[in-house]
DNA sequence: GATCAACTAGTCAAGTTTGATTACTCGGCC
DNA sequence: GGCCGAGTAATCAAACTTGACTAGTTGATC
């Protein structure tokens, strides 16, 4: 699940530098856990992770009050990851964690690239929408019944996201957000 | 995650004892690399878990031609923890893996067990929608607009899935499906 | 001014999932 | 008749996640 990575990566990214539980507690605040089962582990060691690749550094911080704590900030590395990870957590369907993930940071991206990659998740999903109608059109009689109609669920939930991510990609082409290419943004207020 | 468990479980039952291989086919035949992904080192995983808890015997088959292949029965007590699992996952919200997977084992419950799990979970959807409504009426100003935008989607994701589920629980109520107390099912004819 | 609960901060072992890899059989075809 | 690709069947190490646990700090209350 690289949805944990973005995640992490993307909150220390955002506030500049922080620890292991300002990163848990960001993340708690924008109720991160209705839509993704992130445990205090899993950021402990993403954050290792991601230092020991290189996304990340560590600067020990001496515990002026209680134990001493790590603060890690981005490198240009990491920032970079970070960019990857929203272009294809937005590309990819079947995701909802990696999609959510990738909305939470999309201020990431320049407004065309972000247009751009919301579009094509379009497409992806109308092209899913098509081949799933065939299916049941002409069902396959050797599986169950009841299987068969998981179906109309997983069809519904492709026609929410297909209208979320249109209207999406609208509001974004009439200006809402602060993107990475504009005024105010995290590029040119660093 | 406790789906691979009760997919796993579930087919081996299903198909009244199975071998790793056979499991994982039957599983790709019903589409459900779609909503889980469930790789092959899981699933021979999972066969063992459940063999080493009881859940399931293992019989070595000799190799007549190619390798060995072990042939995996479930228990009684196997069959008890598919049922627990599924009522489980009709339960649990913020899931699709295990809905979908607690679908496709549905005929393992009577039918009026099947409705009124369904039915709490239709009443767990619509308590949670209204929390959400009201959540996005008083929004709090911290956090910033794209990650409060997401909730739309989500909201959609649960309206979709509440209209699912009441329709479920017609067509159960109106007889569709074998179910376990009906004629014809796994529990009638053994 | 003692103590208890809640918050801050994190580690660690155990369990699970993944991706890569192995190895064998079968049918076709050059 | 030898080889190639597709299918069958599974193992294993490495990576990741989880749940339980440790331990210090604050604040509130009696």
């Amino acid at each position: 699940m690289s949805a944990t990575k973005l995640l992490v990566l993307g909150v220390v990214h955002l506030s500049g530098g922080a620890h292991g539980y300002q990163v848990r507690s960001e993340l708690q605040s924008w109720g991160v856990e209705s839509w993704a089962k992130i445990k205090p582990g899993s950021i402990y060691h993403a954050l290792k992770k991601a230092a020991a690749d290189g996304l990340l550094t560590e600067h020990a911080e001496p515990g002026n009050s209680g134990p001493e704590r790590v603060l890690y900030r981005v490198t240009a590395r990491g920032r970079d990851e970070i960019i990857d990870l929203v272009r294809d957590g937005l590309r990819r369907t079947h995701d909802p964690a990696m999609l959510n993930a990738s909305i939470a940071m999309l201020p990431m991206l320049t407004r065309t690239d972000a247009i751009a990659h919301v579009n094509e998740r379009v497409a992806r999903l109308e092209a899913e929408l098509v081949v799933q109608t065939e299916w049941r059109e002409h069902p396959n009689p050797d599986i169950p019944e009841h299987v068969r109609d998981q179906a109309e669920l997983w069809a519904g939930h492709a026609r929410t996201e297909l209208e979320w991510a249109k209207s999406l990609s609208e509001r974004l082409a009439e200006g809402a957000y602060t993107m990475a290419d504009d005024p105010g943004s995290w590029r040119t207020v660093p």
